[in-house]
DNA sequence: CTGTGTGCAAAGGGTTTGCAAGTAC
DNA sequence: GTACTTGCAAACCCTTTGCACACAG
């Protein structure tokens, strides 16, 4: 339950953000603004903007930079408060604008013994299987 | 020589331009536009802005989504229009802000055969060895 | 009841557009 | 000379802030 989800994470349920919740919930791609704007049918833009820098501060959500846009996503269970976890791979299709946090299974092997990595962020381009 | 490498890009070599181009070939790390803004004497911003879009759109600069701003970086040479390759490594150091491209000697294997890939991107995000 | 969230208006900041004058080729 | 570039002003987003009212716990 989306309520539940909210206090868990130490912040009032309210209606806007079980609504705003949901629409991550039921989309399983990174979207931006303009896609949540369009899913939600009457809302004011302020709450929108304060409602999602709630969600990333608490780590519900998490920003990623791609094709140009900020995109936003669910953060993965394992996600605490100021505390990311993000070394996944995220997936921008050219054709259908798609952004996807997918599961590569990949292997990285960086040969960099000087530099301290706290963050491996892997960004694809390409075409999805979908529009293949 | 700057203006030749204007020139053999198809566009018309201004002083405003190899100005520009000179901050990038002076510096090997990505840059934002405050940084070039710093590293102007005096400048119309409008130019500035309308000056990168040229050179993104000619080839001449590529643009890198890290640390949450946009920055800018030469193209290698193999660069053309339209038509960039960038599969290389982004290392941002959280200490002194400075974005590189770095060259890693990275061996990435993704199992993803249902996607077709065209572009790489990696970003690494840590402590540079300088700050460390 | 108390502190937090919401909605409106207004401000703020970065970026783009229109247009006239200047410049490269 | 012609087409492209520049510089100024103004417009145009997107995002944040201030404040009064509403609501969750």
């Amino acid at each position: 339950m989306v309520s539940k989800r909210l206090s868990k994470k130490g912040i009032r349920s309210t209606e806007f953000r079980e609504q705003l919740l949901n629409i991550f919930e039921s989309n399983n791609a990174a979207i931006d603004m303009m896609s949540i704007e369009k899913e939600l049918k009457e809302f004011d833009r302020i709450t929108l903007y304060r409602t999602i820098k709630t969600f990333l501060e608490k780590g519900i959500l998490h920003e990623i930079n791609i094709g140009g846009s900020k995109k936003y996503a669910l953060c993965a269970s394992e996600c605490e408060e100021h505390h990311h976890h993000h070394n996944h791979v995220h997936f921008h299709c050219k054709k259908c604008n798609d952004t996807s946090c997918i599961e590569a299974d990949e292997q990285l092997k960086l040969n960099l013994p000087e530099y301290r990595i706290h963050d491996i962020e892997i960004q694809l381009t390409g075409i999805c299987p979908k529009c293949k």
